[in-house]
DNA sequence: CCCCAGGCGTCCA
DNA sequence: TGGACGCATGGG
C-alpha cells in the first residue's frame, strides 16, 4: 500500500506539476484564507482577500480591530460571511492574546492543534491546514476530495472518518511536511477536475490507471490499516 | 433550472 | 456517535 500511495503521488506530480501551496504571501494571509475557504470556492475567497487587502486589513492584527459588521461586508463574497466574520475576528484576537504566531510556534504540534481546535469555527481540516501550511508541521490534511478519492481507490472504507483517514496517510508516508504539502494540494487539484460528487470523470483521471475494481473480499480486507 | 465549492456547529435520535 | 440541517456567495 505504501508503494501504491507513492505511485499515486508520483502520478499526480507528473500530471499536474508542483502546486506551490499555500497561495498566500504571509502566514496571516494563509490563516485568514484557511478560515474563509471552508466549504467555499477558492475564487470567492480571493475576492474576499482582495477586499481585505484593499482596506489594508489583510492581517490578523488589523482584523482584530475591525467591527464584526465591517469585517462581514469586506468578506461577503466568500459566503457564510456573518459566521465567518465572527469566527475570523475571534481567531485573530485569540492569536494576538496568545502572543502572536511566533509565540504559538513554540508549542509542540499536538498542543498547538488542541489550541486551534478549541476555537469556534476551527475544525480538524482548518486546524491541520494551518499546522501544515502556516507552521510547516508534518500533519496530513484530510478534506472531502481526499476522502472521496481514498475510498474510491479502496485505500480505506467509504465511511472512514477524518482521524482514521489521516492515520492511514501518516502510516504509509514518511513524516515530511513538504511531501504532505504537495500531496494534499495535488489531491485537491485532481479532485476538482475529476472527482466531483455527482459528476466524476474517472476515465480521464490521471489516477485511473492505478484504480483497481475491488475484487472479492478486497474492499473489506484492509484490517491492517484500520 | 441544478450542481457545487479546499467545513463547522448544533440538534436530535 | 452519527446523520440532518443551516450557513451564503458566485461560477459553471
Amino acid at each position: 500500500m505504501t508503494e501504491e500511495l507513492q505511485a499515486a503521488y508520483d502520478t499526480l506530480l507528473a500530471a499536474f506539476g508542483s502546486q506551490h501551496w499555500w497561495p498566500a504571501e504571509s502566514a496571516d494571509e494563509m490563516i485568514i484564507g484557511a478560515l474563509l475557504t471552508q466549504n467555499t470556492n477558492w475564487k470567492n475567497v480571493e475576492k474576499a482577500l482582495a477586499g481585505l487587502r484593499r482596506q489594508g486589513s489583510l492581517s490578523l492584527a488589523a482584523i482584530a480591530e475591525l467591527e464584526t459588521e465591517t469585517l462581514a461586508e469586506l468578506i461577503r463574497p466568500s459566503g457564510y460571511f456573518r459566521q465567518k466574520a465572527q469566527r475570523l475576528r475571534l481567531l485573530a484576537r485569540s492569536v494576538l492574546d496568545a502572543g502572536g504566531l511566533p509565540k504559538l510556534a513554540e508549542k509542540p504540534t499536538p498542543e498547538l492543534r488542541r489550541w486551534l481546535l478549541k476555537l469556534k469555527g476551527i475544525g480538524p481540516e482548518t486546524a491541520d491546514s494551518i499546522l501544515l501550511y502556516a507552521f510547516e508541521r508534518p500533519v496530513f490534511v484530510i478534506d472531502a476530495y481526499t476522502l472521496r478519492i481514498g475510498s474510491r481507490h479502496d485505500w480505506f472504507a467509504p465511511a472512514t472518518d477524518y482521524a482514521a483517514a489521516q492515520t492511514f496517510f501518516t502510516r504509509h508516508l514518511p513524516g515530511d511536511s513538504a511531501l504532505y504539502n504537495e500531496f494534499h494540494a495535488l489531491l485537491v487539484r485532481v479532485g476538482k477536475e475529476f472527482c466531483r460528487p455527482k459528476k466524476p470523470d474517472c476515465a480521464r483521471c490521471p489516477l485511473y490507471s492505478l484504480y483497481r475494481e475491488p475484487g472479492p473480499g478486497r474492499s473489506t480486507s484492509r484490517k491492517s490499516d484500520v
